[in-house]
DNA sequence: ATCTAAATGTCGGGC
DNA sequence: GCCCGACGTTTAGAT
């Protein structure tokens, strides 16, 4: 790990075109060679950046002045950086990162309502969990108290996109004569906070809306969380 | 901006929790107290962050180590940072950023196809760009040589959020007697690359699927360029 | 402020 | 390897 404090001026030419005008910036350069271009202020993304694999060429151009040049070595990306003034520059070897640990994503929260199915809607039952079907696997297959099938799509935020991809599920579930000898498969979109459109559009297709409080359903695991 | 390199441990909880074992990383600190985690590898996203507005507080435990707590000024998202042992640690005022200048994304690719309609179908002429809708407007909207009205949608990239976008329209577009008089309200979707599955739900719709040559379409601006 | 669509998205899992 | 969907998505633009 490389890093260079630095007043430079840079240009991408890839799936875009892209300029820097000069200014002090920090560049982080990555043992793969990646290249990172950071401002003071923004969120984690960085200005500029290449992404690995790629090389990085040092030279000098034509007035004497540090040009870094850095090519993807897969498609044809090239980031052209200029330096004009060189503030700080220094290396460290930080060894290969053990990695990062997650909890509590959407796998997570589709195991909790798995559990308890009828948090949903009074009555449901789980048939199973990744229903495979031909455009994808359903989040949950559930049947209801008279025995109608439902399939729920599960989602951190609701919005449209979501709908629409459990309308795609229904479409092709309704198809299948078993499922809907019942009654025609049912929908429900479960999702921790729910977009008003998508709410609109669930609702004008009969899909049932659902907002799961997270916390409320991981203390029904919990005897000493209980609500009720 | 701060840069300080060191052997850290680092807890998550807000969104999600996550944990990253004790390792030699890079930690960067904005102006605004924003917090950057980096490893020798990956892409350009950090392990781990926390994104302004955040406040950060330094301090020591129990066993004498300092730690670092950043918190979020709007949610309850916390990150803390023990650090073990501090290999580097420089701070620098590089001003503020003038910022990045794009060019070629969508909207570029959209005023090229409104100049050259007939690229994506013989005999297309322009009606409209950014045609409005009660749910947003159509990127194009053309007729083509028999006088059908055709809705145009782009993308840089084409998968079924695309199909779908252009799906609703066109549904909204066909209640419209005027549109519709010559015949439905047609298709057209547009993009540098088409994925597979939004091919075939694009066609089951009676959608047009059209990849342009960004490049080519370029050149016809240009006569030095021009193709043919 | 809120919401929607784009992104040089990135990342991880399944086939 | 490609394809697909989630992401602490982030970010920019429009309402």
């Amino acid at each position: 790990m490389r890093l260079v404090v630095a007043r430079c001026q840079i240009d991408y030419a890839g799936r875009l075109t892209a300029h820097l005008p000069l200014a002090l910036r920090v560049l982080m350069i990555k043992a793969d060679g990646s290249v990172l271009v950071h401002s003071d202020g923004g969120s984690y993304k960085p200005l500029n950046w290449m992404s690995p694999p790629c090389t990085l060429r040092e030279g000098v151009d034509e007035d004497g002045q540090v040009e870094w040049t850095v090519t993807s070595t897969k498609t044809d990306d090239t980031l052209r950086i200029l330096l004009t003034d060189v503030v700080s520059d220094s290396s460290h070897d930080l060894g290969v990162d053990p990695g990062l640990q997650k909890d509590g994503v959407e796998k997570h929260l589709q195991e909790l309502l798995a559990e308890h199915p009828a948090s949903l809607d009074a009555g449901l039952t789980l048939v199973r969990r990744e229903y495979p079907t031909a455009i994808g696997p359903v989040d949950l297959m559930c049947r209801d108290a008279v025995g109608v099938s439902v399939a729920v799509e599960i989602k951190r935020r609701g919005d449209i996109d979501g709908v629409e991809q459990l309308t795609r599920y229904l479409e092709l579930l309704n198809r299948d004569p078993l499922l809907s000898a019942k009654g025609p498969v049912r929908g429900i979109f479960a999702a921790q906070e729910i977009k008003p459109q998508a709410r609109v559009l669930a609702t004008d297709r009969g899909i049932t809306c659902a907002v799961v409080d997270y916390d409320a359903l991981r203390g029904l695991d919990d005897p000493s969380h209980r609500l009720f």
